[in-house]
DNA sequence: GAGTGGTCTAGACCACCTA
DNA sequence: AGGTGGTCTAGACCACTCC
């Protein structure tokens, strides 16, 4: 760990000088995915600042995602967690045979048990854009939502919401927690007229809401992957719109288009 | 200097205070976007804390994405920018009638002016994962790369990498930095026989490295969308690999798939 | 209990923006 | 010049983890 600056103009403030010395550090190698970093007390005295200094230097990485800080153990250099990848590809037919979700596969494939945890479900007052999409009524109870929290293991990764006419959903049982269908939502919505025969999906990205941290215990500062999917049928209409909020540190999207 | 006992979950600690009493502000609209928050030291002597403390609470709102602080000028709640949507469909033909790239309509959509800054040109060793996407040697100077900044008005928002294989490169002039073709890169590469067919895009999120807060000019602990997107050609072969690295809180990506 | 990060104090001076 | 945020000091005590 050595305090010298290594280019002209370089950094003069105590804390980035830190900083720069241990992301050098991490970027070459000399400190690997899960090695303990120096205790801020530590940094401190070496390079006689006070332990603010230090800490500050420790904020600036983790805002970085180059450390992981965890409160009584130390700070270590960043793991990257797998990413639970979601395919264009996973509404097609071809998952039903396998008897699983395109979720519960990506799951699997890490070893992980995948789980879908049931926050409610009701008829309500769609908001307005969602009234807009589906093109139902904003101010009454016209559609059904269903609100989700998919885990991977240990943790809430995605926090999914579902809205669905309640025209199209009255009587068909999805206000039950357990669908009933071996195939899930959309087998219920095939079997009431509506197979998917083409869908929208539009991607933000945004620090995650006080509520979603809480949902997903997520630290201040992860960002979420915002996906508004909305589903057509035969005829062109939309009939389901779901949002998916994600841990971006934790999910990937693929998409395969075809070119016209 | 007790920030004593749990009461009934109400959060005791003076700067999760002074950041909830904000925070609720805000969400109720009694301060609306680009609205100036009390000073740090106004907010210190109101709630009788050290200055620190104050800024603590400003911290953990700006990490929330909820106020914009401007060093010298005051904290402000924050204003969201417009998106730049970047959609499915912008590598379809219809666009080359408009002589305008989907990203440069996006601009002109929002009255900014769009342009494309080139970094620069040159042969190079492609990157392990580059190499085998596009099915080429990666210890030897088999593509061309070509690096650019994408400008959206007076800021930078796509860090912009492609690679060609240099057999499909060599020759065509791909090396200049004006590109030789009305239709850009895209109407060369179709010219020496490759046609987009299809494309695959994969998308995750990440905080933005040193060199693209740099280039991109973001404050530390903005978030980048990282999308990978490959070309095929009529014979499925991969022709091109280029790299978007995009500010998140400025971009949205529309997909619209058919289901098979 | 020892060691770690988390929060806070009461100052100080610097850097930047606006007028 | 005056006000704002940015950085830093040298302490203190709290909360959490691990031995």
């Amino acid at each position: 760990m050595n305090r010298a600056s290594t280019h002209g103009g370089g950094t003069r403030l105590p804390s980035r000088r830190i900083a720069d010395d241990l992301r050098a550090a991490i970027e070459s190698g000399e400190l690997t995915a899960g090695q303990k970093l120096p205790s801020e007390r530590d940094l401190a005295a070496r390079y006689g600042t006070a332990r603010n200094t230090a800490r500050e230097a420790f904020r600036l990485l983790e805002a970085a995602g180059l450390v992981d800080i965890e409160h009584g153990s130390g700070v270590f250099v960043h793991r990257p967690a797998p990413l639970i990848r979601l395919g264009s590809d996973r509404y097609s037919r071809k998952y039903r045979d396998s008897g699983l979700s395109p979720f519960l596969l990506e799951c699997a494939k890490q070893g992980k048990a995948g789980r879908f945890e049931v926050l409610g479900i009701s008829r309500t007052r769609p908001p307005e854009p969602v009234a807009a999409a589906l093109g139902i009524a904003a101010d009454e109870e016209s559609a059904l939502i269903r609100e989700n929290v998919f885990w991977a293991g240990n943790d809430p990764v995605h926090r999914v919401t579902t809205y669905i006419p309640w025209q199209v959903a009255e009587g068909t049982g999805l206000l039950e927690e357990e669908v009933p269908h071996p195939y899930g939502i959309h087998g219920v919505l095939e079997d009431r007229g509506h197979a998917m025969a083409r869908y929208t999906e539009s991607v933000t990205a945004r620090p995650a809401s006080a509520d979603e941290e809480r949902h997903l215990r997520l630290r201040p500062g992860i960002w979420v992957l915002d996906v508004w999917h909305t589903s057509f049928d035969q005829d062109g209409t939309p009939y389901e719109l779901t949002r998916f909020v994600m841990r971006a540190d934790m999910t990937g999207l693929d998409f395969t288009m075809t070119v016209s």
